[in-house]
DNA sequence: TAGATTGTTAATCGATTAACAATC
DNA sequence: TAGATTGTTAATCGATTAACAATC
């Protein structure tokens, strides 16, 4: 039933769903077992309606002049994401951006855990990084199988993305977050999903220049 | 005319826009003088129609058999996005995640300028990070004004983040650019544009989930 | 009962995709 | 001329918003 929920649902509502996950998480700490659509709404500053049908669509039925049970919520939606397993991950490229990453507590709430980066630079490999071990890239592929790696996070300069992209697919990765501003070319079956700074940084500068007008 | 242009850009063309401006400039460098809609669709993986619609957006007209010029192209992206002047912009938050956007040389390409840093921790003001001055957050106020900083880079915890924000929206600030999982509450005319890494995330778990069935 | 809240159906909007005419 | 490519108009799809019925 959930899974066919899941199966059904729109990325625009997949996208909200962490923003629920945080503020149900922390609505559980205190006595509330209910909360209203309305009331999430207001706290996230999201349109009520929008917030009703996404929390319709992760199956979870809310009971009139009392709202949705949060703790249903929470595990339907982590059952939805899949977050209530936990999903081993690989990083490769422990620069900057890599680093930061590795340093982030929050994806243990998101059913992630980054068990090993990779580089090239010498300096790095055999280090730890926020408690991360740093290996060579060319073990990466046979790591990868041995642990049954499925999320492979890229982190590495725009130049060489592609070439780690082949490694990560080779090695049996299925789903690559990239972090790049290079365009992946997978075969079919393993999904990239794309952190695009620039893209955002366009709608901000865009949004911007709109406001101010031509003048300036 | 390209000002009315931008005016009426949908968000999903403005997203796709830093992409052909760095696969139009790597061009530039070669011999081309005109490139095809199909040509950049292909080297991008996009859909042709898509990529057509979108050039035709900037207001740039191309010729039949030709293409479209490249130059003028990158000067009416750069145009629309506001990129063909520098932006100078704050930092507020110098931990991981800020750190490493400090250390992103590649922001030069997209018109912005992160010219000073601010957190509260005493070991990092003073100090010097990618070449950037540290200062206290106390002092963001004073300087933004001096400085007629417009875009302010929120890399803080999600605790202070609305803390942050409102001094920055006092401070003169018109642009956040918020990568706290925080939902920001501010002002008409202040424009917040969310770098949501959980979201993301989110999308590529469903999508896995999706791809593995329930069989795991 | 009354009223707040969910659930559902319809309307609107924007983005993508398709088809085809216009043009060099 | 012929043919490739742009430009435009229409169709489809998904997301958002609106309106209202159902329910505790």
């Amino acid at each position: 039933m959930s899974e066919q929920a899941s199966r059904s649902m729109g990325v625009a509502t997949v996208r909200r769903l962490p923003l629920y996950l945080r503020e149900l998480r922390a609505r559980l700490d205190q006595e509330d077992a209910y909360i209203s659509g309305a009331v999430l709404a207001q706290g996230l500053n999201l349109d009520p309606i929008s917030v009703r049908k996404d929390l319709a669509a992760t199956g979870v039925v809310g009971t009139p002049r009392k709202g949705f049970p949060v703790e249903a919520l929470i595990e339907a939606i982590e059952n939805a994401l899949g977050w209530n397993n936990v999903t081993d991950a690989f990083l490769v490229g422990a620069g900057h951006l890599g680093k930061a990453l590795l340093g982030y507590p929050g994806f243990r709430h998101h059913g992630l855990s980054i068990v090993a980066a990779f580089d090239v630079d010498r300096r790095l490999i055999g280090s730890k990084i926020s408690g991360v071990k740093v290996f060579h890239v060319r073990d990466l592929s046979r790591l990868a199988r041995r642990m049954h790696i499925q999320i492979g996070i890229l982190t590495v300069g725009g130049a060489c993305a592609q070439a780690v992209a082949d490694v990560m697919v080779a090695a049996g990765i299925r789903g690559i977050w990239n972090f790049t501003p290079a365009s992946l070319r997978v075969p079919a079956g393993v999904v990239v999903q794309r952190e695009d700074l620039a893209a955002s940084l366009a709608v901000l500068s865009h949004r911007l220049a709109e406001a101010t007008g031509g003048a300036r």
